[in-house]
RNA sequence: GGGCCAUUAGCUCAGCAGGUUAGAGCGCAGUCCUGAUAAGACUGAGGUCCCUGGUUCGAGUCCAGGAUGGCCCA
């Protein structure tokens, strides 16, 4: 049996299995696998799948490359806690591509996997599983059986993640992963953490957070957007301090009192407060509310202030702000004598204030940006240990510490104390009314509102958070801000640049130090040991020193088999200086610090494989999502600078090439998200569209950087587009192949047929451009390359070729060097395709690579993914001949143009074309390709429009590329005057300019690039005509009786040919022909056109006019021009 | 509140150094073509190039301000 071109996709699917004579590549008559027109992907993925794994592709394709020249390439870890969603799909698609490419160009690229595993959303979803609901519940829970869940749970999709990894074909070494929890991984980090350590690059500090005092744990940004409530309303008090008169400016000094009026909605903070802060660039009035009372606030704010309070203020002076900063005064409460302890800022340590270094220094009025005049009274109570601003202003102006709550949101101090307040020992929010009733009484309280804000809760119990300063551990990456900066802008290679230069760059340059710790469970634990008589840090470097250490301390040796919480906790190690008891601090790492240790972590650097880390350190590429600039970008690279400044490793990046990809939205180009029931899951669209579909989809679609609209029907839409042309041209290709029984005849020579010297001089100039945009990390200008390439190919080339395709078929030996040419190209077309497409569709470039070139040639490499990358052979690039092709092209356009405007069917063949053309080049080209040009427009002959002949308009324009620079303001009068010019003038000087000749128009030497002249020709009685600006086609429509007859011809052989497909016939199989028709005209132009009529559908014999038709063809009544013809035929 | 990006046809996107009539694909309508192609060709409808100013002989493109959307950070 002969395979049809029709053949269906599921015969396809089988063909090669289940159809005898057709299982065999090499059988005789069938050189390669028959290939349906339908590209059948799921078969086709599964089978190509089992090719790589049973072949070991993939290994393969990294051992077979140099090992001293490697390419390197970091996996950016995800976490296997969850499934994956199409944006994972997306970012691993394009991580792929890379590797794939740079394999082929010769590199070897090993690609070691890896799991994120540590972090606070592994605990939540651990939590949520126990049924617990803040730290105390863990902690009665157990930390060994919460954290030996959570090792469990980062595994648990792990299975689901492996397959989306191979079916999107990203080829990644899993067996050899790194897990962030392993004992190696963490000795690594800690070897990290040591090392910064020995260089005064880490340091304790306090770190403002928003914290749930019931969960008794800090939020992270994340968390804390979950659970920000509008329209809260709060208590808003106004209260007054009592300002040192001696502090004051001069001539504000009186015999009264004078208060600052501060406001605030957290009346709890206010026995911490330590200082004022109001706006040293804002306006102060002074007012005086009774002989012997006066009030300091914001002059702009004294009338709503005041309103209620005080009659008619009287402002008695204005001051500056900044006139006022460092007067001292005196607090609400003096939590000192009732045991709270005061700090002083050394730098961003905390010492306490002991009683023997004498009095506390007085609370006192600082400059702040911050304080705004929108509200409240322009002056802002300073607690430094409840708010990041307070904070930050504290440490900068020396304001005291104080935090009189503890973790547990409950007011902290000795009840027993004399001066001990009532509300002691209460909850922050039930201690509120029991200080403002106190100050109220005391006279310090003026007045109460309710304010409407915004106000963090915690999402899980709903619970006000609470801002507090917490001891916290960072790495001084702020001393390096330089180096981070600078790196970055020299070192480091950014796709889209502007990330790296912009919102990288920017956030660089505003680099705070990374608070590194956590007070978390499930993490790596932090290797810092505190002597617990002296407060002496002890930082341990690795498992062996700590061994060693503990072994030395108290005589047995720990076991390290699982360095994690709550087992290392019990180390205990001896103090340097005293001698003492040294514990762990129980902080364990941000999970980030983690991901930025894996290019020493994943080798256990520097314990061992020194020489694979050299190898690979710094990456020559990574890739992940936008959001990772603060994330694992981020930490990659601040850990490779920071190690470089404690001089440990000798570059100061940890990659030099970055795509950060933007983000997927659905189709409406919003974000997608479970509540609102826009995921698109990953496996429908792979198993509608399937995975090369997908990924040609991410690359061609829009630039990597951008956000990207994504459905199933955008997908297909790229699989039928590309995907589809591609597959037919290659099933065209093997159809044809196989019924020649043609083989592959190793490499030919340059091809003579014009057409063949074409196609491949495209094919080279793509594969520089391919390569220079790849080169580029561009895969979407690479793709819209092939994708224009490809279209090219099967709408022109194949087209265009068909003819020789068939000629044996049609009986001519003659064209058989054509025909081979013909094979010979298309062959090395779609091979080398195959291998321009291998990083972006691995799968149909490997089909077609093994049917054409594997499965035949024993030289071929056995995978597409071993091959080489094709090498551009500039000398079959002929820029003249794609020039010239394109300009064919043009005219064939514009002539069916024309047609249709004419209303004449394209099989009604006419007698002539005329082309204008405005270059000498242009003109040369259509002499050359006449016959092509009549055969696209079914035209009998092709000429060149003569000037004269033709009744031609010019429009005479000036080039404003050349004249505007030169004219400027000149321009518009002689654009004018070429716009008003007569018909004889614009000839007169088109033909000047045309010749070379200077014009003076209006004043101006006008050369001849100076003008650009159009054409127009004159659409004259028997014509039809269009043109675009390079030039302009006339087709003569004056049909003769020879011309009237042959097209009636070409309809019966077009009746023919459906007749045929419709009895069954094959392409190549002959008929006997018979045909009738009562017309005389119609019969008189069959009889004329035997010959024609036979050689298109391949009859061996021909009768006009059987009158009567043998009862056992098949036959048709067909009506052409109104004329009846009757068509019977039959297998020769 | 700050930063980055985007905004061009119903949809998805091009539009390089500012230049003459702003393009492609999909979709829609019509016509044609077809022995590889669920394809293709031709034509048509469909655009205040987000808005307002400015620079310039000339702005979708450059500058300033604003709007909307996305992301990140407060």
């Amino acid at each position: 049996m002969t395979h049809t071109p029709n053949q269906s996709a599921s015969d396809a699917a089988s063909g090669s299995t289940d159809q005898s004579d057709s299982s065999n590549s090499g059988s005789a008559s069938q050189p390669f696998r028959p290939v349906g027109t339908m590209m059948p992907h799921r078969e086709l993925e599964a089978r190509i799948r089992d090719f790589w794994r049973e072949r070991d592709i993939f290994h393969r394709s990294v051992e077979e490359r140099p090992a001293d020249d490697v390419f390197s390439f970091y996996e950016g870890p995800p976490t296997a806690n969850g499934t994956p969603g199409v944006h994972h799909v997306l970012s691993r698609v394009f991580k792929d591509l890379f590797p794939r490419y740079q394999t082929m160009r010769g590199k070897r690229v090993p690609r070691k996997g890896g799991w994120d595993t540590h972090g606070l959303p592994v605990e939540i979803e651990v939590e949520k599983m126990l049924g617990l609901d803040s730290k105390p519940a863990i902690e009665e829970y157990g930390i060994a059986e919460f954290n030996r869940h959570c090792r469990e749970s980062v595994m648990e999709y792990v299975e689901q993640w492996e397959d989306m990894t191979e079916r999107v074909a990203f080829w990644i070494d899993m067996s050899d992963a790194y897990r962030t929890y392993t004992p190696e991984y963490v000795e690594s980090c800690w070897w990290i953490f040591k090392t910064l350590w020995d260089a005064g690059l880490i340091y304790e500090a306090r770190r403002t957070t928003p914290h749930c005092p019931r969960c008794e744990s800090s939020l992270s940004s994340h968390e804390l957007s979950q659970g920000m409530q509008d329209g809260v309303r709060d208590q808003a008090v106004t209260v007054r301090f009592r300002a040192h008169n001696d502090s004051l400016p001069q001539h504000l000094r009186w015999d009264g009192a004078t208060d600052f009026l501060a406001w605030t909605t957290t009346p709890w903070t206010l026995p911490a407060n330590s200082g004022l802060a109001l706006n040293g660039h804002e306006t102060y009035a002074v007012v005086e509310v009774s002989p012997t009372e006066r009030l300091i606030l914001a002059q702009q704010l004294v009338g709503d202030s005041l309103d209620g309070i005080v009659e008619t203020p009287t402002i008695v002076a204005s001051v500056p702000g900044s006139d006022l900063v460092g007067t001292t005064y005196d607090g609400l409460y003096e939590p000192d004598r009732w045991g709270v302890p005061a700090y002083r800022f050394d730098g961003a340590r905390l010492v306490e204030c002991r009683e023997q270094d004498g009095e506390l220094p007085a609370r006192k009025v600082a400059a702040a940006d911050f304080v705004e005049m929108e509200s409240g009274t322009g002056i802002v109570h300073i607690a430094p240990a409840f708010g990041e601003d307070d904070y930050l202003l504290g440490r900068e102006a020396g304001l005291l510490f104080r935090q009189p709550v503890d973790l547990s949101g409950r007011i902290v101090g000795d009840p027993g104390a004399p001066e001990s307040p009532a509300f002691v020992g209460k909850w922050v929010k039930d201690a509120d009314p029991m200080i403002m009733d106190d100050l109220e009484s005391r006279g310090l309280l003026l007045r109460k509102d309710i304010y409407e804000h915004t106000y963090p809760y915690c999402w899980r119990c709903d619970t006000p958070l609470l801002y507090y300063a917490k001891p916290s551990w960072y790495i001084a990456t702020s001393q390096a801000k330089d180096l981070l900066t600078q790196s970055n802008a020299e070192l480091i290679d950014w796709h889209p640049e502007h990330t790296g230069s912009g919102r990288y760059g920017d956030w660089l340059a505003n680099n705070v130090d990374w608070a590194v710790s956590r007070e978390r469970y499930w993490g790596t634990p932090l290797p810092f040991w505190r002597c617990e008589p002296c407060d002496e840090v002890i930082c341990i470097g690795s498992f062996d020193e700590l061994r060693e250490r503990a072994r030395a301390f108290s005589g047995v040796e720990p076991d390290l088999s699982d360095p994690h919480r709550p087992y290392v906790d019990e180390i205990e190690i001896g103090c340097e200086s005293c001698d003492g008891p040294a514990r762990r601090c129980p902080e364990v790492a941000d999970a980030w610090f983690d991901s930025g240790a894996m290019p020493y972590a994943q080798w256990h650097y520097p314990f061992e494989n020194q020489d694979r880390f050299d190898e690979r350190f710094p990456a020559d590429f990574i890739c992940e999502a936008v959001d990772q600039t603060r994330g694992w970008f981020y930490s990659l690279h601040a850990e490779a600078a920071m190690l470089h400044r404690a001089e440990a490793v000798r570059e100061p990046i940890s990659f030099r090439h970055v795509i950060s990809l933007g983000h997927i939205l659905d189709e409406a180009g919003e974000k997608m998200s479970k509540s609102k029931g826009n995921v698109v899951d990953p496996w429908e669209v792979l198993d509608q569209t399937g995975a090369d579909a997908l990924r040609w989809y991410c690359y061609v679609a829009s630039p990597a950087g951008n956000p990207r609209r994504f459905s199933v029907r955008l997908v297909g839409e790229a699989q039928r587009r590309f995907l589809h042309t591609l597959w037919n041209t290659y099933s065209f290709f093997v159809t044809y192949a196989n019924i020649d029984g043609w083989r592959p005849a190793g490499p030919g020579q340059t091809p003579t047929v014009e057409l063949d010297r074409w196609i491949l001089s495209e094919l080279h100039s793509l594969i520089e451009r391919v390569t220079e945009a790849l080169d580029d990390y561009d895969p979407t200008t690479a793709a819209r390359e092939i994708d224009g390439f490809v279209d090219a190919l099967s709408n022109w080339y194949v087209r265009r070729s068909r003819r020789r395709f068939w000629s044996s078929a049609r009986g001519g030996a003659a064209d058989l060097d054509a025909k081979r040419s013909a094979y010979q190209t298309l062959h090395t077309v779609l091979v080398t395709l195959a291998r321009l497409l291998a990083p972006m569709t691995p799968y149909v470039a490997e089909e077609i690579w093994r049917n054409l070139s594997a499965e035949v040639d024993a030289d071929a490499a056995e995978s597409v993914h071993l091959a080489d990358w094709p090498v551009a052979d500039a000398s079959l690039i002929d820029e003249t001949l794609n020039r010239e092709m394109q300009l064919v092209q043009r005219v064939a356009s514009l002539g069916r143009s024309a047609r249709s405007e004419a209303g004449i069917r394209v099989r009604q063949p006419l007698p002539a074309v005329s082309v204008a053309v405005r270059s000498p080049q242009d003109a040369e080209a259509v002499e050359r390709h006449r016959a092509t040009i009549a055969e696209e427009l079914n035209v009998k002959t092709v000429t060149l429009a003569d000037a004269e002949a033709d009744a031609r308009r010019y429009t005479i324009k000036p080039n404003l590329r050349v004249l505007g620079p030169r004219l400027g303001p000149g321009l518009p009068a002689l654009r004018a005057a070429l716009g008003d010019l007569s018909p004889e003038l614009a000839a007169h000087i088109a033909q000047a300019a045309e010749s070379g000749q200077t014009i003076e128009v209006e004043g101006v030497e006008l050369a001849p690039g100076d003008l650009l002249i159009e054409v127009d020709t004159e659409s004259n009685a028997g014509a039809a005509s269009t043109e675009d600006e390079r030039c302009a086609v006339q087709l003569s429509t004056e049909l003769t009786a020879e011309l009237i007859a042959e097209g009636k011809a070409r309809e019966v052989i077009n009746r023919i040919q459906g007749l045929r497909r419709d009895s069954g016939l094959d392409p190549d199989d002959r008929i006997s022909l018979q045909m009738a028709s009562p017309d005389r005209e119609l019969a008189s132009a069959v009889s004329e056109f035997e010959s024609l009529i036979a050689a298109e559908t391949l009859a061996t014999s021909v009768s006009v006019d059987g009158a009567d038709l043998p009862p056992g063809m098949q036959q048709t009544e067909a009506e052409i021009d109104g004329a009846a013809i009757v068509l019977a035929l039959e297998r020769a």
